[in-house]
DNA sequence: CACCCCGTTGACAACGTTGACTCGCCCGGT
DNA sequence: ACCGGGCGAGTCAACGTTGTCAACGGGGTG
């Protein structure tokens, strides 16, 4: 037998004013019960709290928010590239993790790098009145977020940095990250490492370019323009890359892989070819797995969990009235060695 | 220089009451051409129009489903395990595709196995008055969800069903897929065969260790108890167990890994030692990189976006009033050959 | 005894929006 | 000229809550 019958007519949700009716006190002090307002009397309080209890009343938050003066609703929106990978869910999971502490709820959208879809999510959010947004963003402008930071949405960019407007910023250090990487390769004995990462548009992408090209201007190596390819969107294309770097004359002996897909597209590309364990590879951005394939594979490790949290700390400093100068932090990345970076090249 | 100046006073946002002013119209004539209502004249429409455009009005949602009938808040709540694993993320993706459609944000939150999170979780989706809940529960009775479906918000469970409580499921063919991955290792040849599942109270190790079972029985093997691992609550323990097993007397030939984390945890032990090649591995759900392993992992896939689609396409249906008695639908899964699942006994 | 203060409670308006209703106008039919 | 109908626009109240202020009773003070 069923303990519940679910159907029937929908059963209208308690209100204050029944909860007012039931205790026989006015709305005002249902209200002062619920905000824990000091100046009620135990035995009001007491029957307050019994005819919640019976009504099993919930207060409407919204409806709370729309009378309250600070029009706080307790929701922020993280809005990343895509949820279904590994760097954003790890930040989306520290995220929750100190919003819970804040009593906030946290909404997720995937941008898919759609500059178009930022506006829609970004306006979505505002029609939510969330009380701040973190956005790994897509865009090459932020300009049009002005209006919202002036109108009391605080926006708190990671992984990318604002373009075209000031705002608080939590970052990985790209640059360092990969000119570490490229530095241990050629520590190694490599002379002759490629690049391969994706959309230019990308900021961080730019970055570690630049890690890239100190490396080798430090270690006196060549910056040959064959060995620098961009605009790898996904892990298939990536391994076409590679396959194609390999088979021209003068392969290079070592990749620097500066994103996830393209790391996981490049060990394909490699075991494919039986070179997995002749060509050394290092990543940027660790990923799930990458110490059970073999050889092991090396990355220069972001701490998403770090980033994440630091943003949404960012975030409620804000929301809590913090106005100091937009602030950028940038996270150290850790370079992990297993294996695949230390193949040295061959004699 | 700056294109925009960040500090400085709050701006208030406009409301219908300033675009009115701005047009010259009632309010009420701002909320028909808001709400695309046909019997505004094109003028009047037109004026409201530039008014919307020049204040950068943006209605609040919240203020519009206070007020409306239908009370909806264009908002869901999506309630998973954990958003970092891969199945979470990618059916919260799944159901992020759907819901967009709809016009609606998603809100997620973490369980972590904890059923008291589950209701804190719960509860604050109902204060923020979420138009339907999708779960994949931690809590073991859910009856306390009865009042909040009789009060109208739909919910909809996800790889696990419910218990005390008649509600919609979508789930995966749990013991089917297990007994067609334990049916793939007998008939490869082997006879002894082990279960290794996490933690027995959720309801999907039942119908995996049935599964189990019911393809021991069909090919006349005989289930010895040891065989059969439980309550393997991560990676680390996953792999002590299989340890274990290899060092005792008489180590099975060959592992059915009942979840994703099992599976990874036993891949670990295996390759630790030298065993990776020689002991074969069926994992149930398919993971990241599990074709880069060594060998190549054989797993039960688990088709996780449709379990997604499926669930948040029937909660819509029933935000929309579908009252249909609650179904349960089962989506199957399919054996993935990769060759960890091939490997022979030895004679 | 008049006065004021304090702690407790309630009445009322307001947040930003939409539903129900009303009002005025123009049109067509007689 | 009169009436009915339909259409465009506005008025008012209400959704569920909280901010403001006033009222009340009791106790201490001069």
């Amino acid at each position: 037998m069923e303990r519940w019958s679910t159907s029937g007519e929908p059963v209208r949700r308690a209100t204050m004013r029944d909860v007012a009716a039931l205790s026989g006190v006015s709305i005002k002090t249902v209200s002062r019960v619920i905000n824990g307002v000091s100046t009620v009397s135990d035995e009001l309080r007491d029957r307050v709290t019994r005819a919640i209890a019976q009504l099993d009343f919930q207060p409407n938050l919204a409806a709370s928010s729309l009378r309250r003066t600070d029009g706080a609703t307790r929701q922020i929106a993280l809005l990343l590239e895509d949820v279904a990978n590994p760097f954003s869910a790890t930040l989306s999971r520290a995220v929750e993790n100190v919003a819970r502490d804040h009593g906030t709820l946290v909404f997720t959208g995937s941008l898919d790098e759609d500059p178009q879809r930022e506006l829609e999510l970004v306006r979505a959010a505002t029609l939510h009145r969330v009380d701040g947004i973190i956005i790994a963003p897509a865009a090459t402008d932020h300009g049009y977020l002005h209006p919202e930071i002036r109108s009391g949405t605080p926006v708190v960019f990671v992984d990318r940095p604002p373009r075209g407007l000031a705002a608080d910023a939590v970052l990985a250090t790209n640059t360092e990250g990969a000119r570490e990487a490229v530095l241990h390769l050629a520590d190694h004995g490599h002379t002759e490492i490629a690049f391969l990462g994706d959309a230019r548009t990308i900021s961080t992408v730019g970055e570690r370019v630049a890690g890239y090209r100190a490396a080798l201007a430090e270690r006196g190596l060549p910056a040959r323009p064959g060995r620098l390819v961009q605009d790898l969107p996904d892990t298939a294309s990536a391994a076409r890359a590679v396959a194609a770097l390999l088979d021209a004359p003068h392969p290079p002996t070592a990749l620097f892989t500066a994103q996830n897909l393209v790391t996981i597209g490049a060990i394909h590309a490699l075991q494919e070819r039986g070179l997995h364990e002749r060509v050394a590879v290092v990543g940027f951005d660790d990923f799930p797995m990458a110490d059970l394939l073999v050889p092991r594979v090396t990355v220069v490790a972001q701490d998403v969990i770090r980033i994440g949290t630091l943003a949404v700390r960012r975030l409620f400093e804000r929301i809590g009235g913090d106005d100091a100068p937009p602030r950028e932090d940038r996270v150290p990345t850790t370079l992990v060695v297993r294996g695949s970076g230390e193949i040295a090249p061959p004699p």
